[in-house]
DNA sequence: TAAATCTGTTTGTCAGACAACTGTATTTCA
DNA sequence: TGAAATACAGTTGTCTGACAAACAGATTTA
């Protein structure tokens, strides 16, 4: 077979640099499901690396299920229902489009959490969120103003609805989707909070949502929380400085 | 019938091994966020295997974001908000409870899912919904019927709702949960398949569905997905082998 | 006192070897 | 001739030892 991958730049970490490459491959259907990979001979010689350096890297794409391995066969790309982790791709912070997508699936899981909240949260966690909303009114005096508080502030009162769901399968998605999304996007989250009004019609939308899971009214619940989301959504779209299309 | 055996247990991988014990360690409690993992030596020698396989294990940790490392330091456990994927714990499929609070998670995207391809949706896509329907009319001679088809025409059903959605993030979450789903609880599925009255209620709970989305009815497509699937759950989990609490 | 240097530890990478497994070609035997 | 047993080459899995690179802390130096 010749040469299918280029050689590598040596600063970063080998394996994650070389995993990243297969995988690229495999998403741009250069490697198809069922097509056999390169010996790890041949990858380390491609890569110009030690075959441990490869067979790390296998492990990871192993690890996601997006490759199977047979001892004494070869390294396999596996079928796309074999995955076996979910994560978000870089891609979806690049383009305005993917970035609303990823958006939009965490309205939707985050809101059937308020739902659930509604159900289920215990009067503690009412007190918590009460806390967390406090946090998020803006300063009556414009410089003492601090955005990155309340935008943990908002990050934090979501984080309870969730926990309030009583389920940890919620509790565990969208911690790591807005761990995503803030690595990501904290500057420009931030940058949002300060030209927002906040005090007014924003946090009205949280008060909303807050009333809803107090009075254990599910469905009030979710619909404040998608519109909230709905368009905080639009707003940092609007804001990010990420490429259209 | 297209799958007379379940898979079987093949001899474990090593790394995999280490890695899950590493985990379990941390996901007791026995290490904390901020704690420092014994070196790459001391565990090579408490597990009694090659340094390069504790590197492999913990390679994949590192891939997860559940631990960190410095080279020259030393390997660390990560904030639980470092998270950098969202995987299926095995406990998930043990207990009734603990299967319950992944169906609720499932029906969650599910629903807002069939609310985007209400309104996304293309022609041929109708089409394919009406064909996968169809495939989930049980056959009017008993002795004809067969649970396993139905079973993948319903999987095929939701997997095109999904992808009607216009969205990718959806695609994947839903097809990562339904193959987890698939391979620990087929059995349980088919035999289910074969005990509840197909024809009647439950095919009419796809029925709705799919006329919402043809109807492009965003609201009746997520209330009638989240009926269907609600039902679908208590079902499943009554009938799951599946010790309770 | 502060900066620079040394030193030991730990992770990251490399190289080579052997074991375990698999598919195929070859040989053996009825 | 045909089928079973065997041998063989190729690949992944594991082990070992070595060195490079980065870091923390102690030591030395200006």
């Amino acid at each position: 077979m010749s040469r299918m991958f280029g050689s590598i730049e040596r600063p970063k970490r080998l394996p994650d640099e070389i995993a990243q490459q297969i995988q690229s491959a495999i998403s741009t259907g250069q490697l198809k499901p069922g097509d056999r990979l390169p010996t790890e001979q041949e990858l380390s010689g491609q890569f110009g690396v030690a075959r441990s350096v490869v067979r790390e890297a296998v492990s990871l794409l192993k690890y996601d299920g997006v490759i199977s391995t047979k001892q004494g066969v070869g390294a396999f790309v596996t079928q796309k229902e074999a995955r076996l982790s979910f994560r978000i791709s870089p891609a979806c912070f690049e383009k305005r489009k993917e970035l609303l997508k990823l958006l939009q699936l965490r309205t939707s899981v985050q809101s059937d959490a308020a739902a659930l909240a509604a159900e289920n949260r215990s009067e503690l966690q009412v007190e918590a969120l009460a806390a967390h909303l406090a946090g998020m009114a803006g300063s009556p005096e414009p410089e003492n103003d601090d955005p990155e508080r309340r935008v943990d502030a908002e990050s934090g009162f979501y984080r309870v609805v969730s926990e309030a769901s009583g389920n940890g399968c919620f509790v565990d998605f969208v911690a790591m989707i807005e761990a995503r999304l803030m690595d990501n996007l904290r500057s420009v989250v931030i940058k949002n909070a300060k030209a927002v009004e906040w005090g007014t019609d924003v946090l009205r939308e949280h008060e909303a949502v807050f009333r809803a899971i107090k009075a254990g009214a599910p469905e009030r619940a979710r619909h404040a929380t998608r519109l909230h989301f709905e368009r905080a959504s639009k707003r940092l779209a609007d804001r990010a400085d990420i490429a259209d299309i």
